[in-house]
DNA sequence: TCAAATAATATTGTGGGCAATGTAAAATGC
DNA sequence: GCATTTTACATTGCCCACAATATTATTTGA
């Protein structure tokens, strides 16, 4: 029977973890937009990468990555997904051969149209029993940020 | 040139998101535990199931997932690598057949004594430049949980 | 009692996420 | 002007994460 024998052992406790519940939060929000991205033919990172590119686009795929805290070898493989979903294009910076430029296609950038929907109907599933007032979800929101920049600086 | 052209796309811009922090916060947080997490020779999830197992084991699978909230399609590969790593060892439940019993080896039960240096390690890295305070590591902690709630509830 | 339903885990296939490494282009510095 | 360094992206290999499906064991109920 392993127990906390040792009070030391306390802090190991996983209700004592902060990283822990940011990590389920993570999966269960993927796991909730799932459903609705299903119907846009998109993952949840590949939503992410249109929303920086409905903002503005073209851009490099580096500026994506910086956006959205995540490297080449992640977006590579992922952009190429997308583009060979025609939802943007890639192509060499005729001013800079190292930079790859990526643009939204009509489909991809017609696509927002039908996004717009979705915040309003995650918004309504944080909003039952246990709600989370919209006080407490701006204070989540900046924390949150705040934590990302501590530990951005930190590495 | 992609930008705001209408108002209603306001709710589409990164920074309205309250999801995006929460996923690129775990994503850095992971990044962050990996040196620290390498000399254990363990991975985050793995990390996670030590957590659960080291404050109460033999456990089933479906137990471990229920605390973690991950499936038996992330578990089941997950805990044949920690076995392969003579971390834990896995057999049927002889009561029940179907259940498969997780058990902690001792090289499993004895990384705890390495593992308690961690959360403090951890907790250092939140505390420089924009300082996450004690108090505010405490409600974010509270939000989240109850953000998690909420969304399981709605599922 | 035994077929149907349910439960627990395993498998398969797809898509991230990232460290380490590779490749090629641009910038730097002497 | 040319070697060195730096920058930007691609590739490889390993490890999640999960939907859909399969498999086997238990439970239920007529």
């Amino acid at each position: 029977m392993e127990s906390m024998a040792n009070p030391a052992d306390e802090v190991l406790r996983l209700d004592r973890q902060l990283c822990f519940p940011l990590y389920a939060a993570s999966n269960i929000l993927t796991r909730a937009y799932r459903p609705l991205l299903d119907q846009l033919g998109l993952t949840y990172p590949q939503y992410l990468v249109l929303l920086v590119l409905w903002e503005r686009a073209p851009r490099a795929v580096g500026e994506i990555g910086q956006q959205l805290f995540l490297d080449t070898g992640t977006l590579t493989p992922l952009l190429k997904r997308m583009e060979a979903a025609g939802l943007v294009s890639r192509q060499r910076d005729p001013e800079d051969e190292r930079r790859v430029i990526v643009s939204l296609t009509a489909k991809g950038s017609d696509l927002r149209e039908a996004a717009r929907a979705i915040p309003a109907k995650m918004a309504g599933r944080m909003g039952t029993d246990p709600e989370l007032s919209l006080c407490e979800a701006q204070t989540l929101h900046e924390t949150v940020w705040k934590l990302i920049r501590s530990l951005n600086l930190a590495v």
